[in-house]
DNA sequence: CAAAAACGGTACGGGACGGTATCGTATCGA
DNA sequence: TCGATACGATACCGTCCCGTACCGTTTTTG
């Protein structure tokens, strides 16, 4: 904003600290990556990132909302299953993401431990959230959906399979099988048949 | 079996020290926990964790394994639904259990740095899901199935919104629940009406 | 009773880590 | 040119941890 008088930060410095944080954060979670080592991988002295961010858990914060930043999809193709498609995919494509992808199950344990990255996890999960709610919406005042669906106990249905086989079974999501939780979605709750 | 000369292994040591190792891996993971607060926690001595064990893998592993013999359901109510709500509600409880069920969200981001915890864990998905599909072929065998299904999507179907609901969205999983997403699954494979 | 093994307690070596401090150099605005 | 700040490099402190070793004591078998 106003440069005040000295030597400004070197933008360089931050955008290499912020990708080497988010990639030892992936390779050995909250606990177990070091700064030391965040340094090392950005080529970059440990005084110019604590000079940025006053400790660990700043800088890991710091650099997941960085890349909260660039997601965020707003899809709006007129039809519930083309809406869902495309956010499921996107979802997919995320959990195939080499560093974001071991990011989401880094993040479920270390929640748990520590308040600062439960609140940011909590904060990505509501915001997609929000946006499935919203194609729903739109489904329902399309005749597409039934008004009183528990929606809540929907978005479980379309997320917790690709969940599940992401972080749990440990396989890859492709499109495909995207696509096949999409529609075993809807042979549930559509009042009128998919095009597809 | 034939003990020789000398003092035996005492019995509460081997349980106190198994049942501190799954909590303390619960509270802090497999990298952030210690084997002195193992100790410290079994009212033991370090050296007896060690006499025992040759690491603190060995440890951990050995604990897990003793955890999975009390497990294994093997469901048989003679319908679909009646196998599917019993063996998803015991998977709920594992959820609702205080320490396994932070056990598991632990483990989901231990097995990518550790082999022999992802090994185990595989083991455990593993036999969990063949009970699964063992309840798919008797009700294929019934009619209440189509023959064709894919059986591996259907699982994470099942499976799927208890993990999301468990790990991701961190919130209790109750029976209820696990009602509602057997009911789901059956609205989109089953080929008779359920009786409910 | 004697040998053997387990036990609690403690100490140690070797290493890693978070965070701070210092030093000389480099880069900005005025 | 000069003051102010960022930078790389390095050292440092206090803390923690794994795994090993040793002590004296306790419990078991023969």
């Amino acid at each position: 904003m106003k440069p005040g008088p000295g030597r400004p930060r070197s933008v360089e410095c931050d955008r290499a600290i912020h990708d080497a944080a988010l990639t030892e954060y992936a390779d050995r979670g909250f606990d177990g990556m070091s700064v030391d080592a965040v340094a090392a991988r950005a080529g970059v002295s440990k005084a110019t990132i604590y000079r940025r961010y006053p400790s660990k858990v700043d800088l890991v914060i710091s650099a997941a909302y960085v890349v909260a930043e660039e997601l965020a999809p707003k899809p709006d193709t007129g039809a519930l299953r083309g809406d869902l498609v495309t956010s499921t995919k996107s979802l997919a494509n995320l959990m195939n993401h080499s560093v974001l992808g071991r990011t989401m199950r880094q993040v479920v344990a270390d929640a748990g431990r520590h308040p600062d990255l439960a609140e940011m996890h909590e904060g990505f999960v509501k915001m997609r959230r929000q946006g499935t709610f919203a194609a729903f919406d739109r489904a329902i005042a399309r005749g597409e959906l039934p008004p009183d669906i528990d929606q809540e106990l929907a978005a479980d249905l379309l997320a917790g399979p690709l969940f599940y086989r992401h972080m749990v079974r440990r396989l890859p999501v492709d499109d495909a099988y995207a696509e096949q939780v999409v529609d075993a979605f809807l042979a549930v709750y559509a009042t009128v048949p998919s095009t597809r």
